[in-house]
DNA sequence: GACGCGTGGCT
DNA sequence: TAGCCAAGCGT
């Protein structure tokens, strides 16, 4: 593993070739449950606008959360700003250097802990994401369900006993690496490619023939379905109303137009006299819910003040931190 | 243990 | 097309 990360692995990521802590847990943050592609436009934003951890600590949330906007999974840079400022007033602005310690942080579990412990400081600790999931059940022919928690903590003892013994400084960042290229490029979910995998001859599922009967997840998410109207004012001088969403919540801490359940309880929320003018509605799909928006548009007198929110200029609302779909909306 | 939490790409 | 899937975590 570590010999084919060198040659055939991934070695020129921003985040890679280099042992800093901050630049390091920053990445990981960004690609939980997230694809390199979509990470490496806002990594290197957020790290020319906040270059260690006492700035991103410094700054006020709004700024984060405008940088984090549109990569979603919005309360990670809300625990990435908590962590931020727990590492400089717990630890003096120094990361702790064990997994141990680093779990401790908010935002920061077991597997990204073992990637920041594993990657910055050769600490002998197993990731266990997606990709760990699927190449050591496939080498190891587990056909356990992982929807099982005791089942997860099996594999994942197998994932620590295969860890490198020695030289564990130069070993366990390429080892991490390794496995996670191997179930990027090679171990993939539909179509692996056995032929080019460096552990083809340990793989179990590979002598199986059926490499894609594993990982085994019985675990379906039930999606549901919801409606929003969406609250589209304009100021008579262009300007828009906007609300900071709920903690917690979908969009916490975003600006957002107004959200409402229905269009009586919109309708209800302007001057009776108000032309409301129903736009195009449209979907908005979630992990585990389709949004479906109702965008309603209204002309109020900028002197309005009428529910929780603001006016933004047209030249401030794209600096805020918004919501996908109602970036899209504001800028048609 | 179950659920909520975004977005975009792929098949 | 309608699911899947992606460097998971917090409640």
């Amino acid at each position: 593993m570590v010999r084919w990360q060198k040659t055939h692995g991934r070695n020129t990521l921003p985040w890679q070739n280099t042992r800093d802590p901050y630049r390091v847990w920053l990445s990981e943050i960004m690609l939980q449950q997230t694809q390199v592609a979509a990470v490496l436009g806002y990594y290197e934003r957020f790290l020319s606008r906040f270059q260690d951890v006492r700035a991103l600590a410094a700054a006020p949330q709004d700024d984060v959360l405008a940088l984090w906007s549109g990569l979603g999974y919005y309360s990670r840079a809300r625990n990435l700003h908590a962590c931020a400022q727990q590492v400089v007033e717990r630890f003096g602005g120094e990361f702790p250097r064990t997994a141990q310690e680093l779990q401790t942080l908010p935002g920061i579990g077991p597997s990204t802990a073992a990637a920041v412990a594993s990657f910055c400081f050769g600490e002998r600790v197993a990731i266990f994401d997606g990709n760990v999931k699927r190449v050591l059940s496939r080498v190891l022919a587990y056909g356990e369900d992982l929807a099982s928690s005791a089942n997860e903590r099996v594999l994942w003892d197998h994932a620590r006993e295969l860890l490198p013994a020695r030289e564990l400084k130069e070993s366990m960042p390429r080892y991490t690496q390794g496995i996670m290229d191997i179930g990027a490029t090679v171990c993939l979910p539909r179509n692996p490619s056995c032929l080019l995998c460096p552990v083809q001859s340990d793989c179990a599922a590979a002598r199986e023939g059926q490499p894609q009967n594993y990982p085994v997840k019985t675990k379906k998410l039930k999606r549901t379905s919801e409606s929003l109207w969406l609250l589209h004012a304009r100021a008579d001088d262009g300007q828009v109303w906007l609300q900071k969403r709920p903690t917690p919540g979908v969009w916490a801490g975003l600006y957002c137009l107004p959200v409402f359940g229905s269009r009586e309880a919109l309708a209800a929320a302007v001057p009776g006299s108000s032309e409301l003018r129903d736009a195009e509605p449209f979907l908005h799909v979630l992990t585990h819910k389709d949004l479906h928006l109702h965008p309603v548009e209204v002309v109020l007198p900028a002197s309005w003040k009428g529910m929780a929110g603001a006016w933004f200029a047209g030249k401030k609302w794209p600096e805020l931190g918004l919501p996908s779909p109602i970036r899209k909306l504001l800028s048609r």
